[in-house]
DNA sequence: AAATGTAAATACCGATCGGTATCTTGAGAG
DNA sequence: CTCTCAAGATACCGATCGGTATTTACATTT
């Protein structure tokens, strides 16, 4: 290895799957130079700490998760499309993850919470973010005469997007999707029932 | 400290509140001895190791959790109004927690789906406690005809909880209970939906 | 081809980890 | 009051932690 931006996204690759498996705190830097087959030196001529590699892995996780999301949010051309897109997308997600461990945002803030303010301020902009996303898809669906203009924005965005969370929480812990197909087809009801009838 | 039994009480009371906020990877049992003034050698008296005195903690954790959860379902009269209390009680608790930390289910789910198999079997055991504690909730109130016979049980019940796990994950990695409020809220509005109109 | 600069490998650091072996002490039984 | 036995305190174990200092090697410039 000689080209240092080869070996610093090598080194992003591969922690991004461990510390989304194992965690922050379990992840160890010797874990890392396994995975990779990269030594200690490598690692930290890249990278000052061990928590700069995180929140490099952090935000190269999300990249990756945003890009698939917009991407399957543009190719819907409805908002009611849209949003039945994003649950499509994660109940996907939990059978085949595009980074092993899960949801990182989930991951991330719950361990992140209570300990480690850097990596925390990183999930609370990419929550904030979803948030925005998931409200202009409503709004504009509303504007464009797709959703009923009565429907409460904000608590129905957050309802979305938190019960997302909570059923992949439930579903990987239990091992099996179920429990996030359930929450999945009741949302699609309730989207449903918002949905002004054109031909959808 | 001669009983072995307040010993080993106090052992789970305090490391039930380090776990919860810093994880099981993260908490040393040079953390627990700290905390409770005990030295390492009383805790692998009444352990045989790390992984014993987290399970007892977390489980310490539920039954006061469970406890709690089942006072204020027991106090409400009628299935909409003890599902109010529920959404009541996690609200109340986000800002001023039983066991400092946030929620051990949702905790010790994140952490220990890919990892800790004995802990994860408790938390799949705990989840579906709830879920058929709010099932029955919901069932017991279609047949007394405070809620519409038409509500899919699985999906609401599934949404429910889904919803103010995921909740709880925002407002805590926010620092701010605006997030739950908002997904209290809109579940109000839809337990209000499925109302039948006594003088609830 | 020699020199140079830096990326990466090696070797090492003190601290702390989970766990154990041994010693001390205190409460109950006689 | 003393003996006993187990609860708990102390001291120690090898392994591993995150991080650093030093050395090696490779690619570029001349």
């Amino acid at each position: 290895m000689r080209n240092p931006e080869i070996t610093r996204q090598l080194i992003i690759d591969k922690s991004m799957g461990l510390f989304n498996t194992k965690g922050y705190q379990a992840t160890s830097i010797s874990d890392i130079t396994q995975a990779t087959g990269i030594t200690k030196g490598a690692i930290y001529a890249n990278f000052s700490n061990k928590e700069e590699v995180a929140i490099a892995a952090f935000e190269a996780a999300l990249k990756i998760v945003m890009k698939e999301i917009r991407g399957h949010i543009r190719a819907a051309p409805t908002a009611p499309l849209k949003l039945k897109a994003v649950l499509a997308y994660y109940e996907e997600y939990i059978g085949n993850p595009p980074i092993p461990g899960g949801c990182p945002v989930l991951n991330t803030a719950v361990e992140a919470d209570d300990n480690h303010p850097l990596l925390r301020s990183r999930v609370v902009r990419l929550i904030a973010q979803l948030k925005d996303a998931l409200r202009q898809i409503v709004h504009r669906g509303m504007v464009e005469g797709q959703l009923q203009s009565d429907l409460e924005v904000e608590g129905f965005v957050m309802l979305f997007y938190a019960a997302i969370e909570g059923a992949i929480m439930v579903s990987r812990v239990e091992g099996d999707r179920e429990s996030f197909r359930s929450v999945r087809q009741y949302l699609v009801k309730l989207i449903d029932g918002y949905t002004l009838s054109t031909i959808t």
